[in-house]
DNA sequence: CACCTGATGTCACACCATGACATCGGGGCC
DNA sequence: GGCCCCGATGTCATGGTGTGACATCAGGTG
């Protein structure tokens, strides 16, 4: 295929985003986007094996990227660390910011889109807690780990994206962190009934 | 209606239970279940919005029931602990045990039904942020709160059902606190290479 | 009895997704 | 050059999902 062409899925992510920002995700058919991308409707299922992913083609290698920068962290790390540390090393702004930016609209609008999101995130939550596994965490730890780092990093991303201050995501991370720590009750002896605590199960 | 004749609607979740364990959810038609249940498919999609909704029935009376104790909890305690109280004292076994066994056997067995759980799953989370801002907790920090709250109570639960010592929820849910805290880098100094913070934004 | 109302059935339709097979065009090999 | 192979795409047929419009039927009520 001659180099100045792009590639049938190309043309159908390309074609796909503009149907979904002129007339929503819903009201927009498998058949309108072929049409557009001038192919099949069968030729779309062949690059797609569903009408939301056609938004979603970057996550595996999202998701790849980031498991290795887990797998490839300092081995003294600890976990929390070694999965925040993942999250903000990751470059983000992936094939252009404007397109970034106008997908990410698109799938804040459909109800469907954002599910497939959800989805997505969990899956790299999933390969995450494998990863911690491999690196000798165990499995309570990691899951604990992975959720709570997913979610510090969500809270500092959204103060980044939408503060006024250029503030370090890093900063913000460390934040965000600071503030969950306050949330758990004191280590030795909490505001709950003193009751010493029985063997702790989960501790190494 | 006579009171002695199932509702469509159970007959419909009956069957379709039924179904799902003989033949799998993918290989289950919305045909096949409704011809079980005795009525046409288009009054399944009456009862139920889609296919998989039909196993979901229940979720929207315990979304319900586990935001009103978030609502209802007494308003000196800390939000972390409001969640995880909200979680462990919910009755959980339902409409019967041994139904509340085969449905999650199934949804276990099946992706997309999996798919679904997780989507209720964070419906749930959204409404505890929201009932944890109404009692006057920062946005951030209610996030925060709600999801380590899940997922700790999430580990404590994972490791009841499969305990064979008859632990204490309760205890559980304080031991996969006190793992979380370990998580975390110390409050004043950490590992992490002595900067001090810049302000916390987060902070009250 | 006539009427109303809620639940259900009937019919038609659009869309999603996939299997089986045909076609077409370019690159390599003799 | 001519042939063949193969990957990409098109064509056709089909099954399942989900919804709108309207008909029907039963029970309760005046």
């Amino acid at each position: 295929m001659p180099r100045w062409e792009q590639g049938s899925a190309d043309r159908l992510t390309k074609a796909a985003l503009e149907l979904f920002e002129e007339q929503g995700f819903e009201d927009t058919s498998v058949v309108e986007i072929a049409d557009r991308a001038r192919v099949t409707t069968r030729t779309f299922f062949r690059y797609f094996p569903d009408k939301r992913e056609v938004l979603f083609a970057e996550s595996d290698r999202i998701r790849t990227a980031l498991v290795q920068a887990i797998l490839d962290a300092p081995e003294v790390t600890e976990p929390l660390q070694v999965v925040i540390t993942a999250l903000t090393g990751f470059d983000w702004t992936g094939p252009g910011r404007e397109l970034q930016r106008r997908r990410h609209a698109v799938i804040a609008a459909n109800p469907g889109l954002l599910e497939r999101e959800l989805i997505k995130q969990n899956d790299i939550a999933i390969e995450f807690i494998h990863a911690l596994q491999r690196r000798g965490v165990e499995e309570a730890a990691a899951r604990l780990a992975t959720r709570a780092g997913m979610q510090v990093f969500a809270t500092a991303y959204a103060h980044w994206v939408e503060g006024d201050d250029g503030a370090d995501l890093r900063e913000l991370t460390d934040a965000a962190t600071a503030l969950l720590r306050t949330l758990l009750p004191a280590d030795p002896s909490g505001p709950s009934p003193a009751e010493p605590r029985s063997r702790a199960r989960y501790l190494p």
